[in-house]
DNA sequence: AAGGGGGCTTGATCTGAATCAAGGCTGAAT
DNA sequence: ATTCAGCCTTGATTCAGATCAAGCCCCCTT
């Protein structure tokens, strides 16, 4: 009988990457079934914004599909991403009310909320959801580290190939099959997103994709469609140590 | 006779942060006898490596007194600070084994830590110290996101007005007897450490501090004493919000 | 088919910070 | 007292990337 609710919740939300990724690894059937009682879901088309920097923010959610971004403007007008949230990552912060950052939807977006209040409630009664979270956030903090060194170190060369690597990377682990080959894979930015990305103008990315095309590293299919005939030649362009000790 | 066991674990780390920040705010009498069996001391010269990144770590610890940097080195020798520990921030991360940065006492050092593994198993049973560690990361995860904002966007001379109005906020923090006429402290840091945190060369640092002194928005006693005569002031040149909005 | 707009590219020029270079200051060691 | 080393400042020059500017491509609309 346990079992059998185990299995009802995981087809009620079999596309839910929470239950994947901050919860399930090691859940039990009634805390999943805390969890389907206060999800929902919400749908974004691209372009619009999911929730602007200072608003009440009552819900956490985790990406479903599609991506958003983080971002933070100045007064000015200069702008600076500071997150990229792909399917299953995790957005909002338990503790806090308002939003701190800007949050977009580039494409199409499909996000998991619950609302804050029972989710804090659960996570005081479900230890290891706390541990997940904490995991995750450890996670995102060692990204934030490494965006911190191609911001203030990298040259606008690096920091374009960088980006591609990373990308390349997220979209192989998500869809499994690559060919040993090449990869290949499609932008979900456009160059003023990786501009504001990677701290430079779009004409300085629009360049630099230039050039590394020119110079065999990548190839272009339209604008969007990136073909890296050889993945280890684009990690030289990175700056980054070879040996790839980003997975210990 | 509980009570007694408290104050007793008190007395003996009353000088440990990690009781104030990580663990302590709720915590009964049994999860501080165990904080207290398993943690232990180390010291550092200023100038002297904690850990080098890749090395083995098998510890978490929390810093008690002086200041220690993270940082990450590209083959070619650029370096870029990611991380600034002031007394009561925590380095380490459960659930990994190698270090990911190298982590260098800027001054003399005084560490409090903890084997990982009871450390690790000491969390499993206490949920609330998973709890307080996630709200310490998600902390420090914000601090880097508007870092990058510092790295990707802002101008040599904001970005060391930023720096100042930092320290001098940390600082406050830990000295509440601040003046209200100016504020005053010392500053921590090198110039070349102001460099690898800001990612600017210790040349242009050195210049804008300068700058900023030539224009009244400092005064500087030798090279390290600095002196706010007016915060405000100040703020206005980090480009940040006026608002000060970080703490909601 | 014509028009228009959003996204992108490419060229010309400018500029803020890096680089190269030469001292200066201060405190510790001889 | 002198020397030395580490840290810092300042000047001259260079250069990577920003800014300004023009036009292209592609898709959508009418």
């Amino acid at each position: 009988m346990a079992h059998h609710d185990m299995q009802t919740a995981s087809q009620q939300c079999g596309d839910c990457p929470i239950r994947h990724r901050a919860v399930c690894s090691r859940c039990e059937t009634d805390e999943l079934a805390k969890l389907e009682q206060i999800k929902f879901y919400r749908s974004y088309q691209a372009g619009q914004t999911v929730i602007w920097s200072g608003d009440r923010m009552d819900f956490v959610a985790s990406v479903v599909t599609g991506i958003a971004t983080l971002t933070q403007t100045m007064e000015d007008g200069r702008r600076q991403m500071v997150g990229l949230l792909l399917p299953s990552d995790f957005v909002g912060r338990p503790g806090r009310s308002t939003a701190a950052y800007d949050v977009t939807a580039t494409t199409d977006l499909v996000m998991c909320c619950f609302r804050k209040k029972p989710f804090e409630e659960m996570m005081q009664s479900t230890p290891h959801v706390a541990q997940r979270l904490l995991e995750m956030t450890l996670d995102e903090l060692d990204a934030a580290r490494e965006w911190m060194l191609l911001l203030g170190r990298k040259t606008a060369r690096e920091k374009i190939a960088s980006l591609l690597a990373i990308i390349a990377r997220r979209d192989a682990s998500l869809k499994p099959k690559t060919a040993k080959g090449g990869i290949t894979f499609d932008l979900p930015l456009t160059r003023e997103e990786m501009a504001d990305y990677l701290g430079l103008t779009l004409e300085t990315v629009s360049r630099q994709v230039s050039a590394l095309k020119k110079d065999g590293v990548i190839t272009l299919e339209g604008k969007r469609h990136i073909i890296v005939p050889d993945f280890d030649r684009l990690m030289e362009e990175t700056g980054d140590d070879s040996d790839g000790g980003y997975l210990n």
